[in-house]
DNA sequence: CCCTATATTTGAACGCGTTCAAAACTGAAC
DNA sequence: GTTCAGTTTTGAACGCGTTCAAATATAGGG
């Protein structure tokens, strides 16, 4: 039904207009129901929970994220570009969410739960993530031969690992328009190139090994 | 009175019970009040809230985990073996809080929450957490001459920081008697050891440098 | 048009953490 | 023993997310 789908949407859009003016808590399903034109029993019949109520932006999101990357990955070659270009890419787009990011950060940061990226339902998403690093390493000019297979091979996931520090940085940036989240973003990401650079070096390249055996053997998600 | 006291007492054993038996949100404060003997609402005269009788045990685990490292520092020399020694001995201790850390951990991951190890109402108990990391850096018999100024002057702290990793695994961690955490600790902490000395070798060091440096400029506590 | 199966909505209710006015209990002073 | 200012306890109530049986709307087939 066509009617069922944009009843959803109204919810959708309620909620979030209600996320923001008054914040997670204070947007109770009470008042988002009211404000959408319904009881609050009654969104229970489109969503099964408040929570779902968000993951539904986390997905929306993604789907900006992947758009505004694509611009920078066919623009960038080098490696440090690519990865800062992309970040910083996500990271503009998020920002609409910050406001509510917070209240979402309380509930995510349980790795069991649902809405947390590293969950067993964040899964799909997750991995279509990761697929935009893999994007950022092997379509980059820069050359990756001399890394350890193994580092090679877990290096888009590792990225992402990056890129939910920056988030975790982001989400308690309340410096004007998050500017200090996106100078870091700046610093960081070359650094990080250089990092994943000096995995060459002899003496660091069986660290590396180490470090991402030991990274697959201790893994606590997917 | 002795007897307001006691029944504090009385009211933080039957929760920690409680919570240890049933989990977190089993454990009601109407059943933990019943058990201690008081009506729920009494048992808002003694702690302000759910959170604070978890609080307490955050606190008191704290300076039992300080206590615990004594051992170690007196009888370990090597630095890896201080590291290994001093980590493991924090989650020993740490051991009968973990039924109700998931609980804890939902709280304390806003860094910004009073009870977060990064919040400023714990700088004291952090301060003092990493100057027992700054006694197991320069109580070690191992030579960390080579290494940039400004890492070596941030090792303890960044040894800090990795323990909250070892915690952030732990909580999360369902083995029995959480084996999977410990054999964690035993092999992680020589990769620690190790990529500290390699920040000695010439390529590593500038990156050693610059990264200590960024953590300073872009860190957001204390 | 009615019948019926399905889709949607309601409103009362549950259990939770928490609040609070009022009641009950203390213990020291007279 | 009475008074009275604390201290402690109670039990009803609030608002929250959520559930669910029952009521109502909708649509397709006869």
């Amino acid at each position: 039904m066509a009617k069922a789908e944009r009843t959803r949407k109204t919810i959708l859009d309620t909620a979030m207009d209600l996320f923001r003016k008054e914040g997670y808590n204070k947007a109770t399903m009470r008042a988002i129901a009211k404000n959408a034109g319904l009881s609050a029993g009654a969104a229970y019949y489109y969503f099964p929970s408040k929570e779902h109520i968000v993951q539904h932006y986390y997905e929306e999101g993604y789907h900006e994220q992947v758009a505004a990357s694509r611009e920078v990955l066919v623009q960038e070659k080098a490696f440090a570009s690519r990865l800062r270009g992309v970040v910083e890419a996500h990271m503009r787009v998020a920002a609409p969410y910050h406001a509510i990011s917070r209240a979402l950060f309380a509930v995510a940061a349980d790795p069991t739960h649902p809405i947390s990226p590293f969950s067993a339902e964040s899964k799909e998403l997750r991995d279509r993530h990761i697929a935009l690093f893999d994007e950022v390493v092997h379509g980059s000019s820069t050359s990756f031969s001399g890394l350890p297979k193994r580092f090679l091979d877990r290096l888009p996931e590792l990225l992402w690992l990056y890129k939910m520090a920056i988030i975790l940085y982001w989400v308690h940036d309340h410096s004007p328009e998050q500017e200090k989240t996106f100078r870091l973003i700046d610093r960081s990401a070359s650094l990080v190139a250089r990092v994943v650079a000096a995995a060459k070096i002899p003496g660091v390249k069986a660290l590396a090994s180490r470090g991402v055996e030991m990274y697959d053997e201790f893994k606590v998600y997917e």
